[in-house]
DNA sequence: ATATGTGCAAATCTTTTGCAAATTC
DNA sequence: GAATTTGCAAAAGATTTGCACATAT
């Protein structure tokens, strides 16, 4: 399968400060061990997209002896506690998944079929949309992903579109 | 308490004649088998989102023989030609993806954490941010998938919340 | 005849689980 | 000292690949 770095995306406003995850753990009362800390700095100081094996081999940089096993089960850990999300990018990476911090701000993923480049796209009128569904189905929502397939500006300038999604 | 009014298109309903699918095969000059002839009618009547595993098992219930590999062949046939979606509606069911026949109406999956029914919604508002993107940010906009996690009306009426993301 | 599609077995990739040893409170 | 977390090995689950045989044009 073709392996693709994730593009390193403009992240709309990030506006947590550093240490945030490790903040918010501790205040549920978790734990924090020396190898949670290193894989929590990498979620946090990422600069793209990165999948479990991604995030495996930064921390391994600064702990070798850390654990594929500990990286799923921190990830876990963050899923539990709503502080990273989860996405497969279309898969137009590869098969696995892909995590960010949650931000503050809702915002869409837009991946090019053709060069895999991952940008991110905040909308009001998504709001709009969450309240709508509040408000007309009853339904309460927690979190949203959302992932739009298409082609880049830059792509569709260069004239070569060669679709990877066939 | 939250009135009961689902407007619009709670549920956008199918809108695609049957035989749609080897239709569009056929168009496109793909040959129809006798077992993607019956993988395409499973996915054409599917009362629910179904993952590989499931659609091979209605298959089988016609043809005894079909093996799964050719069920993950044929979903990626339709794929290629954007026949189909490709979903993982939040791995509230599994770890494995669902699939669905691309609506004509684009649609948002709204999956209930608590019990894991999945509604679908489409919303005039969605189509306004894919002008917006096309607009704002040049990217062209192919396919999305919105999948919003959160509890559905009946779960909180019933009070019995239990958190299955956890 | 030639292209393509199929089933089977095996491989691959991603993620989870069991368990003894190590770590933390 | 009790409870939690880790690493290792192995398992499990999902999807893909290699290949000989079958099928369709």
């Amino acid at each position: 399968m073709l392996q693709k770095e994730p593009s390193e995306a403009a992240v709309p406003g990030k506006v947590l400060p550093p240490g945030y995850l490790q903040a918010q753990l501790v205040a549920r009362g978790v734990r924090i061990t020396r190898q949670r800390r290193v894989i929590l700095r990498v979620i946090e100081n990422a600069r793209r997209h990165m999948d479990a094996a991604t995030i495996l081999r930064f921390a391994q940089k600064e702990d070798e002896s850390i654990d594929r096993v500990t990286v799923y089960r921190t990830l876990n850990l963050l899923k539990r506690h709503g502080l990273v999300d989860e996405l497969d990018l279309l898969h137009i990476g590869g098969g696995g998944h892909y995590y960010e911090q949650r931000p503050l701000r809702q915002h869409l993923h837009l991946g090019c079929l053709n060069c895999g480049t991952v940008e991110e796209f905040a909308s009001p009128l998504f709001d709009r949309i969450k309240g709508q569904i509040q408000r007309e189905l009853g339904f309460q929502v927690a979190f949203a992903r959302v992932e739009i397939g298409g082609y880049c500006r830059t792509c569709q300038a260069s004239g070569k579109l060669e679709d990877r999604s066939h």
